[in-house]
DNA sequence: CTGTTAGCGCCTTCAG
DNA sequence: CTGAAGGCGCTAACAG
């Protein structure tokens, strides 16, 4: 089974032999070019079509010069809803050039990364868009220069001269905390992944921000990070919200963050006001629908295919630096009842002195 | 910006220069070779690095014999969390045999799917694992055969030969259908993407069998299909409760029409029993959390991968067929309150003579 | 409009 | 353990 005794595939010197032309000329038929004799051009077609000839792209771009129309593109991981629309819209601008996606997920593993790059490079990618660890091996910098077209998402990083596109994330972290403070609540926990991603980073200045501006002081004992999946968020808004504890509402810093408070409210059988980062498809069906930030990830993905075709291009103009704006999808959440919790907070939290 | 003038990247030849050995000398490091002089093997090292030499894969896979290490996957959607989690568990069994990856979404569109196969082909894919579009091109049982190793997952097809992985979609479609009628529901909608695919089209056959099994007769009236997406199940949904219209219950035979019906009952402020097919993230947060009967993704990937990954390497046994089992995950809502309605229906749904 | 020649970067004989 | 010659499938000159 699995196709017949693997026949050897048809060159384009077999085509040429059996439509009795040159070589050449089979290759401008391939390639699309005009001038060919309608005669000829039948017989080679005809020949294709006998011998179930397929170019081989390989060998087509192995001469320098030759481009291998294939893009990079290294996320986090696929299965996390962000980077999977993120990699639809990617793939979706590329298609419309011609071009294959090679998408590879990292996992936040810094060796992980720079292997990958090097598979990317070693495939001679015509251009690589990528999400960087947070935490890349300290020869990034040098490899990245080895990347013929580099686009670098969502994290910033001024180490690479290369273009970027980002989200306005402390725009978004200050949006999403006054919105919670225009609720009432006073205190208002922050739920990161981990504070070393920029992304991450740029929400908790904007939240700390938010809370200065309405005269509130930034509490460090609701601050939950360090975490790396939604059960691990979960378990740490349980440990957070113990008896004695007042918390008045959370800012949920990304969509893995949402799903774990929103599940750290289900098993505990309670309601907070919260406002999430990064619109998540269920964010309308849970109760309270979920209010959130987000930046248009269809529009970071497609941006990011247009800088690199541009570059691929042939672009040599100075870096572009693209800040996309957040917006704010209002539902209910953020002003869920704050329960009135008179008696005062008995831990150990104000350890500053 | 951009990296420098694009220098010419080092190929072999010049790393050998460098190192002043032989062309072959330098090959045979790059390839892992064991019989190299150690004081040679570190020239050669020093060089590769000095010149930031990277191998051609493109120019070493040529060579007919030789492989390109890259595997296609032709999914509908990688947006849709059940094709991303899919990718995601392909891609880490690939990655442990040190292949690549190349996605492609086909958005169900015939044409498209064939052009990428054909993309696919002319990169030289070593194998490839296709989910096909219901209604493929007539050319694709003999456009299958020319990939030298495919495994067919999800959908099944009889017209190619080549390895499969599907759902027990009968067994689970009965299944869900039985947990409905033992939570007292007769009448029952299904809620299906189209009854053309055959994942859908199982659940269908499997709802069928479990209501005539009960005893109870289906209602054609009660079958929503030809929905591409969750808003389109919205509607549809709210539609079929229109007054008069007694719907006991919902068996929401993908996630999409999942999302859909929740969407419905929350718009329209009410909620009946339900089981959904295939697990989602926010399952277990909606009020309330809603059982579902799934098949594991990471299974089916991981196995898909097993089985090209044996074919490439020249399994020539017949082709295997694999059924994964359908599993339930009870939570609440396929016993959620059934409202009474005493009053018969007004719809001209008995159609049948 | 077509064919010949050379060579891309690498690997495979087969000698040394 | 190393090297020289030849060729993979294709495209770029440069003739005819």
């Amino acid at each position: 089974m699995q196709s017949s005794p693997r026949a050897r595939r048809a060159t384009m010197t077999d085509v040429a032999r059996a439509a009795q032309v040159s070589l050449k000329t089979v290759s401008r038929y391939v390639n699309g070019e005009t001038n060919i004799d309608p005669v000829i051009g039948a017989r080679i077609a005809e020949a294709i079509a006998a011998l179930r000839f397929r170019r081989n792209m390989a060998a087509a771009s192995i001469r320098p010069g030759q481009r291998s129309q294939l893009v990079g593109l290294i996320i986090e991981d696929v299965a996390n809803p962000f980077y999977s629309a993120l990699t639809r819209s990617v793939e979706l601008a590329l298609r419309a050039a011609g071009l294959l996606l090679l998408a590879a997920s990292s996992e936040e593993d810094p060796v992980r990364f720079t292997r990958l790059i090097e598979q990317l490079i070693e495939r001679r990618v015509d251009g690589l868009i990528v999400v960087a660890p947070s935490h890349p091996e300290p020869g990034w910098p040098e490899l990245a220069r080895e990347i013929p077209a580099l686009v670098i998402l969502d994290r910033f990083d001024d180490t690479i001269d290369a273009d970027s596109i980002v989200g306005d994330d402390v725009g978004g972290g200050t949006a999403a905390t006054e919105l919670l403070v225009g609720s009432g609540a006073r205190r208002i926990a922050f739920v990161g992944e981990a504070l070393g991603l920029s992304t991450i980073n740029g929400r908790y200045q904007g939240y700390l921000a938010a809370l200065a501006a309405a005269g509130l002081t930034a509490d460090p004992a609701l601050v939950i990070d360090g975490v790396r999946t939604s059960d691990d968020v979960c378990t740490a808004v349980t440990e957070l919200l113990r008896p004695g504890v007042q918390v008045d509402a959370f800012f949920a810093a990304n969509n893995l963050a949402s799903l774990g408070v929103l599940k750290a409210f289900r098993r505990l059988g309670i309601s907070r006001p919260i406002v999430g980062y990064d619109d998540f498809e269920s964010a309308a069906l849970v109760q309270p629908a979920v209010t959130v930030v987000s930046h248009s990830v269809a529009d970071m993905g497609r941006r990011s295919a247009e800088l690199l075709l541009a570059r691929i291009d042939g672009d040599r103009t100075p870096a572009h630096h693209l800040v996309l704006p957040a917006t704010t999808t209002l539902r209910a959440s953020h002003r869920a009842p704050i329960p009135h919790r008179p008696d005062p907070p008995l831990t150990e939290m104000t350890t500053t002195p």
